[in-house]
Formats: C-alpha cells, structure tokens, sequence
DNA sequence: AAGTGGTCTAGACCACCTT
DNA sequence: AGGTGGTCTAGACCACTTA
C-alpha cells in the first residue's frame, strides 16, 4: 500500500516549512529544533536537516552552531534585500540577451509579450502569471546562465510562497505591460545598457508593488 | 581515541570533493556515484549526499534524477558565467553602499584602499589577498544585505579553489589599484550610479584576467 | 556536570532506468 | 524483472552550552 510520491521527504519539507514560516505557523525569531520538527511534521532528523540546510541558502532560516535553528525576519526589509539581488541578476540577465539575442530570438520575446498582454486582457491571474514567467524565461533563457538561473529559481519559491500569503493583489497590470514593451524594445536594438536599466527598474518596481502590500498587510493586523 | 574536529564530515567533504575536481581528481563531465564517494572518502551515504546537495548550489555538481551526480564543466564558459552573476551582485552592493555611507564608513573604505596599497608595496602575495578582501567586505556590509553577502560567499570557495589551482598569478595589481580608488570617489560622493558602474567594471575585469589565466593554463597543457 | 542539539553509521527500502 | 542509485529510520555518539 505504502502511498510514496516520487519527490522526497526532504523536499516536501522544504515547501512545508517555507509555507508554514510564510503563513505565520513557524513564528519570525523563533527557535526551533531537529527534535521539534521531526516530531511535529512525523518523520526522523535527518530529513529535517537536510530541509533546514536549504531553507539556510534560501535565507529562510538561520542555523547557529548547536543552538538550534532561528525563523529569519521575513519582513520589508528582508523583501527589500531579496529583490535587490533579483533586480541585479535579472538587469544582467536582460543585458546580456541583448548581446546575444538573434532575430529569432526578439520574434520569441515578442511573441510572449504579446500572450502576456492578452492574458491580461482575459483577467484570468493564473494565465497573467504563468504568461509573465514565460516572458521572463525566455529572456533569461537567451542570457544563456544556467547559474544565475538556479540562483533566481531558488529565490522564486519564497517570493511565491509571499505573493500567496499576502493573498496577491494583481495591480500594476498596465505599468508592467509598458515595461514589458521597454525590455523588449531595448534588447530587440542590442542596447545592453538600456536592458539592464528597464529590466532593473521593472524588478525594482514589483519590489516597491510588494511592499506596500505587506505594509497594507501589517497595517489590516495591527 | 576519535579523532573528532569539530567541522562536520559533510563540510569537510564538500571542500575536498570541490578541491578535488578544480583540480582534475574528478573530471569535467565525469559521472560519481554515493557509493563511489562513500566508499572513496571513507564515510557513509549521508554525509555524501549532503555534501553534493550543497556543491549542487555551488553549480559545482549537477544530480540527475536518479542517474547519479556529474561533474560540471568548470571551463572558461563557466568562471564567465559565475563573474557575471557575482559583478551584478558586487554592482549593486556598492550602488547602495553609495546610498548608506556615513562618513565614518567613507573613513573605513579609504582606510582599506590604503592599506591595501601598502600590502602591494609589500609584495606578500597572502597580505595582498586578505586586504583585497577586507575592504570588499567593508564595502558590502555598508550595503547591508546579508542575503546578497550569502550568495556571495558560497561562490568565493569555488573561485579560491580555481585560483589556487592555477597558481594565482598576482598581475592587474596596479590597474586594480585606481579602480579601488575610482569606487572610494563614487561612493564618497553618493553617486550610485557610478558607484556601480565602477565595482561593476572591477569585477568584469577580474573576470577577464581570470579567463586568460585558464586560456593560458589550457595552452601549457596542450 | 548535566543537558541540549546536531551528526554519523548501518541496513532496510523504494523508485526509476535498463534488459 | 533486474539492477542501479538515492532516501529514510533508528539509535549511538559527540560537541558545545549552561548551571
């Protein structure tokens, strides 16, 4: 009978636990340990650790040597520095498809800036996300950085994990098709500088949108 | 009599399965097993797997799906893709370190510009190095993203290991000196702008003497 | 000197790829 | 089906902290 799903036990801790700090369950500044979260989520220490040990490269939690794990501040300010690096990587990113990037290539952009905007235009969220992170894919995938990739990915899953949270607000729907339409342009003109600039500031801006709501947020709380 | 440190067997391997594919144990390419590992290295299948987990962040390993662990391409492609990653992040570092200095943290950055000169004066390869380091890590840590600091961190071994392997020419040392002395003026003046372009710049340029330093390296074993 | 907390080993187990 | 390869549990062990 044993009801095993392919992904491994320290995996599926992984997203419990980051959903559960996001969600409030796992306090910010609380102390946990091994023997806690073993009891608490049914399985041995092992798995908890290893779980623990990539929540630590995410920034979720912090692990101090043999006192125990600590529940990092998600707060503004820990948003604020995550979006920083996002901004950083996500502006070199799009420099770098402007110097590479083919004819074929803009044609791609092209094409999902437009599915974006008609996502946008059938209001359906699920489809306006998914649409949006095909845009940016295929833009990162012409930078051609499978490293920063995996750097960006890491990050994607506690800014989801957020978003969900926060219960996501949709909002600055027709700024981002504007800078959607600035990104493209300047890569499709092999302008590296003003890629990372436009690319940089839209990451910049959805780093401001998210911030105020969890100022909203904190402020519906309080 | 266990002979116990106290740094735990699976950062222990971590540093010497990195070490040992930068330099050649394990090949470009080549296919590794935990049974393999465990039974090279003299411990079980946990530590192992915890090590490679971890080396897999580094992108210095990649796990397929049951189907084992390879080892990367460390090659020029890779250290561009690495530098790339690592001068947006430095960039944008210093852009806020421009935004944050007080005046006591300008005296701090010109401190380690000048003694970083000194140790050049000197000619002590290892007092150079570590000067290099103070003063960058003055520079992040006025920017004050810990986050952006972790990334950075897990990326400098990997590029120490590379160094280290290829006998560390010590070269640039006078270029690298007005290019400190260019990011002291930006950020003295809290332009941020400038300030990122210049940090930018420094590690591009790292970047570039690193990748003859391979060309070079690859031509005396051809 | 007790207590807390993380790590290691060994073996069983199970999932995916190959024949 | 068989084989390869990763994962989990349990318990012993050991290091660092606190009284």
């Amino acid at each position: 009978m044993s009801s095993n799903f392919s992904t491994p036990a320290y995996a599926r801790l992984r997203e419990q636990i980051r959903s559960d700090v996001v969600s409030g369950i796992w306090r910010l500044g609380q102390h946990m340990t091994l023997a806690e979260l073993s009891a608490h989520y049914g399985v041995s220490a092992n798995p908890v650790r290893e779980a623990l040990h990539q929540l630590q490269g995410e920034g979720v939690v912090e692990m101090r040597q043999n006192r125990g794990a600590v529940v990092r501040q998600v707060d503004a300010v820990f948003v604020k520095n995550m979006y920083d690096v996002r901004s950083a990587i996500e502006g070199m990113l799009a420099a770098e498809a402007a110097r590479r990037a083919t004819e074929d290539d803009i044609r791609n952009i092209r094409r999902f800036v437009e599915a974006y905007e008609q996502a946008v235009a059938t209001g359906d969220i699920d489809r306006i996300v998914q649409a949006n992170r095909a845009l940016h894919q295929t833009i990162n995938r012409i930078a051609d950085n499978p490293l920063a990739l995996e750097i960006f990915d890491g990050r994607s899953s506690l800014i989801d994990a957020l978003r969900r949270s926060l219960g996501s607000r949709p909002g600055r729907l027709d700024e981002i098709i504007i800078e959607h339409r600035e990104i493209l342009a300047a890569i499709a003109s092999g302008d590296a500088d003003r890629a990372f600039k436009t690319a940089q500031q839209h990451t910049t801006r959805a780093r401001d949108h998210m911030l105020d709501n969890i100022k909203e947020a904190a402020g519906a709380t309080a």
